[in-house]
DNA sequence: AGAGGGATCTTCT
DNA sequence: GAAGATCCCTCTC
């Protein structure tokens, strides 16, 4: 049987509800990862609390390199069609600028069917298929075709959940995947957190399905490391601008750069500890 | 630890 | 018709 099939097997199953939690189980997805800091809210103040409590348009709507940065140590959250809520530290973002930039899908300015998410208003999502098998997701920032990618997150509530949807697209014998294994990769976060293609356009603001909670603990400028971008080609100049922003020591980071941690200590951009 | 290749298919030229 | 903002497995040092 091809992936494909079971992968929407599973999905399926989840929106179908074939295993519906029982009702105190759904009433413990809304804790917070932090156990109790956070005000606690029921079904019945969900809509309430939500709003007061996530990322809203304003957020967004900031130019491109400066939202990627601003997005390390913000929190996405995913409610599955079954009820569960998955949290998720973004730990590692990359700005595509659109226009100049060699690099990105609307590079010249272009605009086609794939990337009109690009070109709509800040917070909304363009999800993308890769190599017939993949998705990435990116969120739209403020100037023409100019985005961001989530490459990695911090996986803080509901793990089980990510594993099963990891786990449902892998092939071969099954195998646990560890922590750090679900969410440290752009398409990897994708399958943990069931984004596909039907979430392109969707506006993080206004979703029933995901959305954005401010994160607790926001780094300062010198816990960020700036380096190249991950799999660009051939792009002149564009290859090697630092445009990729991670939490420097963090190990969900899906790919890490020893060279330009030791450089940027060389130039002082961290602290000694 | 690093290199290499296969999977797989939509999008655009 | 070819490329591609990836992932995972295998081989080699």
């Amino acid at each position: 049987m091809p992936r494909k099939r079971k992968l929407l097997a599973q999905l399926s199953a989840l929106k179908n509800n074939s295993s519906i939690p029982p009702f105190d189980a759904l009433e413990n997805v809304n804790a917070t990862p932090d156990g109790g800091s956070s005000p606690k809210s029921s079904k019945y103040f969900a809509t309430e609390n939500k709003k007061s409590s996530q990322l809203e348009a304003d957020f967004f709507n900031q130019p491109c390199i400066s939202l990627a940065k601003s997005f390390l140590g913000q929190i996405l959250v995913r409610k599955l069609p079954d009820g569960r809520e998955l949290w998720g530290r973004i730990v590692e973002t990359e700005a595509y600028l659109g226009g100049e930039d060699e690099a990105s899908h609307s590079k010249g300015g272009k605009q086609t069917q794939r990337n009109a998410a690009m070109f709509m208003k800040p917070g909304t999502l363009y999800v993308y298929q890769i190599y017939g098998i993949y998705f990435c997701v990116n969120v739209s920032s403020q100037g023409e075709g100019a985005a961001v990618l989530l490459r990695s997150l911090e996986p803080l509530q509901g793990l089980d959940a990510m594993r099963e949807l990891r786990s449902a697209s892998r092939k071969g014998p099954p195998k646990v995947l560890k922590d750090w294994q679900l969410c440290n990769g752009p398409s990897k976060l994708c399958q943990a957190f069931g984004i596909d293609k039907t979430f392109d356009q969707r506006d993080l603001t206004q979703d029933a399905a995901i959305w954005m909670v401010p994160g607790h603990d926001l780094p300062g400028e010198q816990d960020v490391v700036a380096t190249k971008r991950i799999g660009i080609g051939n792009r002149g100049e564009w290859t090697q601008k630092p445009l990729r922003f991670y939490l420097r020591g963090n190990k969900f980071v899906s790919v890490v750069d020893r060279k330009t941690e030791r450089e940027m200590a060389a130039m002082g951009h961290f602290s000694c500890s």
